[in-house]
DNA sequence: GCAATAGTGTCTCTGAGACAGTATACA
DNA sequence: TGTATACTGTCTCAGAGACACTATTGC
């Protein structure tokens, strides 16, 4: 078999939406290269894994627990130069989460939260693979139910316009929103439950539908 | 550095439209492992290659020309144990050409089209990939002008529509067809030719505009 | 003339966006 | 009481789909 040999590592980009803004979990490297900077997290493919074992099995470590949001892969990355110790391809996982608190350090590994605004001169390649993170996200906001990843298991409308308000980083009529998520087909159950203590009348609280896309979708930009 | 290594490879998903049905390019496989099966052209990533040079260059081989198509990346396929020989990362890409003669024989690999309901079966995990391919594909005619690239340089309405009735095998009602492109800005250039010889009202020839995204989007299924 | 394809006009229905108005909490 | 948030109703406009009609060719 001809092809030089290529390292592969994972590396997530995990988002989740905290204080209304999207934001990146990222670790800073405690080794060369990049020694002190921040980076996505990541790590090699075992001997015996496949890439989604290993983005799973990323998770796990850095969040602790069984997350229930989305993982899906972005896109391979392999510039011939984007690593000085050698050819190193690296695979990108899109992770979606809901808001979780700081995680704890494993392995002496820090990782925290960072707003995407300055998630800026990241490690090797990795600006770019948050970028297209990031659009990733924005443009599966319009057409499937994937906000939802983002909140609890448990969430109010508002919960998920917030979402794609911080996301989209756009403002979105709250009645129009209303009644555009709650008339799709799958997208919100609700629940018996109302949320007390808040400001206003207590809002109704939804769990995530079985749909997985929205027909029709919804848009960022309006149509004209 | 850990990890362990693995050969990188890129395979193309090259599609085109022929008589009105969305076909594959394979290769007949001449060596062990799959000797006699059919497969995706491919090739391993060479020493100094990023992965678009990777598969623009295998794309210029197979066709023997510098297409006009459209060429983007799949994703990355790394099961442990897709290849028989060891482990064989493959990045998918996925290009869109116009149709093709079917292309000369290169270094001895007979390449030929076959209509994707056909492409069943294949080497190593392809089928997949195919699969991977073919959905990318009809999911992006939905929301950008992608559809042109399955056209030669000039074509008419008709020649746009039955690529959308072949990729989503589906009808499209040619009356309402035509409004929405040619009022979609940026989408269709016309020229001062009109195709003689056909057999009804010459159509007008247009080419392909500089708008490479599509709103409102055109919808697969009805809204409802 | 007829059949076939290209292209326009027009109607209806659905959904998005704007926004008035009602419901129900806390201060 | 006022203010904040949740939620409903209604209007208008744009675009999709259905389809009648005109235009221009080959036979």
């Amino acid at each position: 078999m001809r092809g030089n040999l290529f390292a592969v590592a994972v590396d997530l980009v995990v988002l989740t939406v905290r204080a209304d803004e999207l934001a990146v979990l990222l670790v800073k490297r405690a080794e060369k290269p990049f020694e002190g900077s921040w980076a996505l997290p990541g790590g090699f493919v075992g001997p015996r894994e496949d890439l989604p074992d290993t983005a799973a099995r990323e998770l796990v470590e850095l969040t602790g627990r069984q997350p229930d949001g989305h993982l899906e892969q972005l896109a391979g990355y392999a510039a011939p130069s984007r690593d000085p110790r050698g050819r190193v391809l690296s695979v990108g996982y899109l992770a979606l989460l809901p808001d979780l608190a700081d995680p704890d350090p494993v392995d002496g590994r820090v990782a925290s939260w960072h707003p995407i605004g300055e998630a800026n001169g990241l490690a090797f390649d990795h600006d770019r693979i948050v970028a297209d993170g990031v659009e990733r996200a924005r443009a599966k906001l319009e057409y499937t139910t994937l906000a939802a990843s983002f909140c609890p298991p448990e969430f109010t409308v508002s919960d998920l316009r917030r979402v794609y308000e911080a996301v989209w980083r756009t403002e979105i009529d709250p009645r129009n929103f209303q009644r555009k998520v709650t008339s799709t087909d799958g997208f919100l159950i609700p629940t018996d439950t109302r949320v007390t203590g808040g400001r206003g009348r207590p809002p109704q609280l939804y769990r995530r539908g079985a749909a997985e896309g929205l027909h029709p979708p919804m848009l960022r930009e309006p149509s004209r």
